[in-house]
DNA sequence: CATGAATCGTTCGGTGCCAAAAGATCTCGC
DNA sequence: GCGAGATCTTTTGGCACCGAACGATTCATG
């Protein structure tokens, strides 16, 4: 048995107030409970609420956005990137889009069915094949996107713009080294 | 590096190189891309970049921190929550996990094979469930996660103390937006 | 040319994960 | 007490998603 949930107070009988506030909660007196062992609770922080963050986010945002047009999240990132960045070949697609090259294949095929983007072999070496929008998938996302923003910036509520740019600029040098290759197993 | 945007017809002849680096290309010059629409290209970046990381952070962790006790990242959310928190039902737990009921059930059983969580009943409720960690269970996280907590730090790696904290309440803000309830449908 | 190595997309097996519905139990007015 | 409604958890159905294995194609080398 671990630490002494009665100790503090009920934790329990506040069910009311699962969301908004208390996902503090399991922020609070970890050092207590934790005792003084060597572990940096800066990064832990800082790493648990990327997760934490990332996951409100897109829960929300699946609800609130993209369910009306019956989108994953990954569905609605690769016709953003198609958008953004033209027609690729998939494994440029699943980098992009930070998805494994099989999850693409699931996907793309989901998304063809619906007639939101097309695969086409490669001519010049049929191992390849690249993926476009249609133009159902360019109506789509051109109608969609421009709410998807306005999403993000009700989630960016409270910062300037200097806070924003430099979550930015601080997420981008967690992404380089999660993305690093080779450390020590 | 990738991305000018004028031959993007051929994006494909550069191939080896989508790790690492290029994940930057996708920010840049996505305003020439989309021309003058509204949007709050800042607000994109950081939300965008929060899913990125999170994404990028949690598949390495699997792999190489989680992947030798078949662990996946939810699971050992369980496992560290049960140990700061001490035992909790399951409705508490979800919450603080973040996840859905109805996925933490699944997850339960799957950890409750593996003994290294417990369920029981409530007797003065018994609609309710108190999960614990087993034995083994509090063997295995505490064994676990000073080695998770070393890979938290190299994933903070170029931050300083500052910009941790930094990053830490910046991401606060964004999971307090996501979280609040009722925004207009 | 021929053949083994590298590269590419897809298939496959297995979880994770969600939302909605179902099932079980408690509560409260009458 | 008793039934309607509120609260819990679990079940269900369906994608998302990963890693490894596979088959097809291209390339390097002799």
């Amino acid at each position: 048995m671990v630490g002494h949930p009665e100790d503090n107070e009920n934790l329990t009988d506040n069910e009311g107030s699962t969301d908004g506030e208390d996902f503090l909660a399991a922020e609070r007196d970890i050092r207590k409970r934790l005792g003084d062992r060597e572990l940096d609770l800066d990064s832990l922080h800082a790493i648990s609420n990327i997760y934490r963050a990332a996951t409100a986010v897109r829960r929300r945002a699946e609800r609130e956005v993209l369910a009306q047009h019956n989108l994953s999240w990954g569905g609605f990132t690769i016709l953003w990137v198609l958008w953004v960045w033209g027609q690729m070949d998939t494994a440029r697609l699943a980098s992009e889009c930070g998805l494994a090259k099989g999850t693409l294949t699931g996907m793309l095929t989901t998304l063809e069915r619906r007639r939101l983007v097309e695969r086409e072999q490669v001519k010049t070496d049929r191992r390849k094949v690249t993926v476009a929008l249609t133009s159902d998938g360019l109506t789509l996302i051109e109608d969609l996107f421009p709410r998807f923003n306005a999403y993000e910036v009700a989630m960016s509520e409270g910062l300037s713009l200097t806070e924003k740019r430099e979550l930015a600029r601080l997420l981008r040098i967690v992404i380089s080294n999660a993305l690093q290759k080779g450390v020590r197993g």
